[in-house]
DNA sequence: GTTTCCGTTTACGTAAACGTCAATTGAAGT
DNA sequence: ACTTCAATTGACGTTTACGTAAACGGAAAC
């Protein structure tokens, strides 16, 4: 389905269409998966008939989902975020509320650059210890 | 029962001893969580009587464990991680082996590494135009 | 026209990581 | 001795994030 658009009137060149199976296969997951990211609120692709079509859009929510999972987030979490990327909140009140949630996500994402940071160190240590043992054996 | 230890005639100045309630109340988690962890193989706290004494060891390997899961990592994963740590493989087969769970490790975490470098970014982009329309609305 | 593919919906199943509750048991203070 | 309080064991409950199976629909290939 990600082929044979060229008859679709309203294409506007960045509005490619996929089916359930394209973006299956392209980010590695099953359609089961991306049928629940949506029963869980985090995609809406439109619909041809009972046919999901999946657009730009939905593609980059997916890949916002994917790699706020390899972060370590819940879906309700990754919810919160990608919401943050397309909601406009209108009155001062939200607007500073979501300045809020971003630097929230701003700390966790820091401290997970740390550990990262310390946990990578530990593993060169480690790495060498081993390369160490390997060369006194041989 | 961290204090009160000086009768100790075992105390080699760097082998505290924590209850569990010790170790939950300094890492904020509770103490069903901590049992969990042993039952799963990532704890073997000692014993006087039936009561779990944890030392200096013990407490490392739990702040190892909760930095693994801040890393998004499973239980069963934190266990592969920190038996690394302190496993000492004797063969050049294990050696190996070993230092190939290492470059694995090493890959998820570079790649997490920069999955935050961008998300902060987009941060950043977010944050930028929310404070553009909040002056805007002043 | 009938296999052969997706794709859909509905529903139940499951593994991980604890929470919660109950019953019991020292250990410690008074 | 009595209370109190933390700790233990065991069992069942819960949430999250899907997997899996059943049963059906449409369209394309042969």
């Amino acid at each position: 389905m990600a082929m044979m658009m060229q008859t679709n009137p309203s294409s506007d060149a960045h509005n490619t269409a996929y089916s359930i199976s394209d973006l299956a296969r392209e980010f590695g997951v099953t359609t089961r998966a991306i049928r629940f990211y949506e029963d869980e609120g985090l995609l809406r692709p439109g619909r041809s008939g009972r046919q999901r079509v999946y657009r730009t859009r939905d593609r980059v929510r997916l890949k916002l989902i994917l790699r706020g999972k390899r972060l370590g987030f819940s879906l309700n979490e990754v919810g919160e975020i990608i919401n943050m990327y397309d909601s406009n909140p209108g009155e001062a009140g939200q607007l500073r509320y979501f300045l809020e949630q971003i630097r929230q996500r701003r700390e966790t994402l820091k401290q997970q650059h740390h550990d990262i940071d310390v946990t990578l160190q530990e593993l060169d240590t480690i790495e060498a210890q081993c390369q160490d043992r390997l060369t006194t054996l041989s």
